[in-house]
DNA sequence: CGTGTGACTGGGC
DNA sequence: GGCCCAGCCACAC
């Protein structure tokens, strides 16, 4: 199989602009590992992917990511609302 | 191969 | 709204 890194990258690239994910919606498409992995991951190689588009349940981030992040969805015209993501309407999938 | 750790989540109080 | 707890699994030691 291939690695879960490698995986979690390809998978956060292939979300569109305007768009996001969860951290457990990410384990729950590649179908292995959990939120916290995903999380791992991103803390690992999130610099080399479009990583404000994989928020937390809640549609926030941690506190040290929030700032660039919110530019970021700005930028993009994510659907934000009081400074976090309003993963109702932003949430993406591969299947819809 | 056992342990600790983590950009998490959902449930309970 | 908040805090605490247990489950989750890949990775470094």
């Amino acid at each position: 199989m291939e690695d879960f890194t490698e995986d979690v990258l390809a998978f956060v690239e292939t979300v569109p602009p305007g768009r996001v994910v969860t951290y457990g919606l990410v384990a729950d498409v590649l179908g292995r590992g959990g939120p916290r992995q995903v999380g791992r991951t991103m803390a690992l190689e999130g610099p080399a992917v479009p990583w404000w588009r994989v928020v937390r349940a809640n549609g926030t981030l941690p506190a040290h990511l929030m700032t660039d992040a919110q530019a970021r969805w700005r930028t993009e015209g994510t659907p934000v609302v009081r400074g976090r993501v309003d993963v109702a309407r932003a949430l993406w999938t591969p299947d819809a």
